[in-house]
DNA sequence: GGCATACTGCCAGTCACTGGCACTTTGTGG
DNA sequence: CCACAAAGTGCCAGTGACTGGCAGTATGCC
């Protein structure tokens, strides 16, 4: 849920934040490190902070589950996203505008997250438990969001069906996109790029339209 | 995951079954009815066990988690819904299709649901490790969906983005009709009609080209 | 350098969840 | 009616995630 302040700022701050920072990196480094090697169920939350050289008791100050560590490169995105959202004022269609942060987003963020985000996708692919955890935070992004639209565009959810609708519909086509993109490199080394994507992530916005009128009998086989 | 076989067969199975739906259904209420009473964090297993008058190994094998049997009524609802999809042939635009295979499966639980899912959403509302769950709950049935749906269209979701996103707009529509049906009758003592929640769901269904379109200068306060 | 504050580690505890084995109950065939 | 196999249940002794409390240590501020 907490994710790194944006990268321009780190080596600015008091020493004793900075230590902060590195500590809660190196958790999720080696966590992730350690999660893909020995399995995330396999790997106890023992071994894991005497890797990281922290007690247990510390690694709950940064991280409120063994799941959290494990995902937190996606965390970093939605916090990301969220202030995007917040950032920018809304002009023209809501859901394209949508579109547009996250892809403002993924591109502030830090130069490795790419790689250690399609690490954590499959990492999760590969664990139901953490699909859970995953599911639950996309819910808070969502809510989140929803909020946030409700002050700028000055409407009350509960009365304007419409606006949760779009934030749904947002946050389905950000979960579609990606899990596209992650399939694109499935079993393969390569390490993904940002704009790949954003690209992925866009079309998936942008099908709407067509979605909401798929049937059977205007099925055309290649869409 | 797992729910109830449908009202209708219930005692025209050998004893045994009989046994095993009763047992099922005692840890359900009594789990229902312990977590509103005292809290769905202080009430331990044990104490619900004890109540229910089984041992914690058998309760682990009629549902998976403590979180599990808190929101088994929704858990029969997804089960219903997956069957009815799985069921009827798709005519005319899936997405019309899937609110109404959603209207079909409600009307088909038996007569004390739709008391025990109001009374279930309240206690989700409260508790977020239930929500977390609740989220995770509604992924899989998404990912079940969209499988019923390749078969039933001979469509890859893969190729298509479309399915994919037809399935994910369902979900969101469910997630935020019900929400709304809950809203209605939050702090009032009243149970919940099934009609009416099905009216709310129908409602975001339909909401959805709408949604679509929404952008501030379009903005009408009403909706 | 001294002091308040924040951060960390250790300890002992709670609680969800699991494997293994012995016991009981149910359905079945002689 | 009585075995006998299969299915269901309970007990026990674990493992591992997570937490509160307290004492020790480091940092930032004067």
């Amino acid at each position: 849920m907490i994710a790194e302040p944006s990268r321009n700022t780190e080596s600015a701050l008091p020493l004793r934040e900075r230590k902060k920072l590195r500590t809660r990196r190196v958790l999720a480094d080696t966590a992730l490190r350690m999660f893909l090697e020995g399995g995330f169920d396999r790997t106890t939350l023992d071994d894991l902070v005497d890797t990281a050289e922290v007690s247990v008791r510390t690694f709950f100050r940064y991280y409120s589950s063994k799941e959290e560590v494990a995902v937190a490169a996606e965390g970093e995105l939605w916090e990301a996203y969220a202030a995007e959202v917040e950032r920018l004022r809304v002009t023209g269609p809501v859901l394209s505008h949508l579109r547009d942060c996250y892809a403002d987003a993924v591109r502030g963020l830090s130069e490795d997250w790419t790689e250690r985000y399609l690490a954590t996708r499959k990492l999760v692919a590969h664990n139901p438990a953490l699909g859970v955890h995953h599911a639950g935070a996309v819910q808070d992004l969502q809510v989140r969001m929803t909020a946030l639209l409700e002050d700028k565009l000055g409407i009350d959810s509960r009365e304007d069906v419409r606006l949760r609708l779009v934030s749904e519909m947002a946050l389905a086509a950000v979960r579609y996109g990606s899990m596209n993109w992650v399939r694109t490199y499935r079993h393969s080394g390569r390490t993904g790029d940002a704009e790949t994507l954003i690209a992925e992530v866009t079309a998936a916005f942008d099908a709407f339209p067509g979605a909401l009128e798929l049937s059977p009998d205007t099925l055309t086989r290649s869409g």
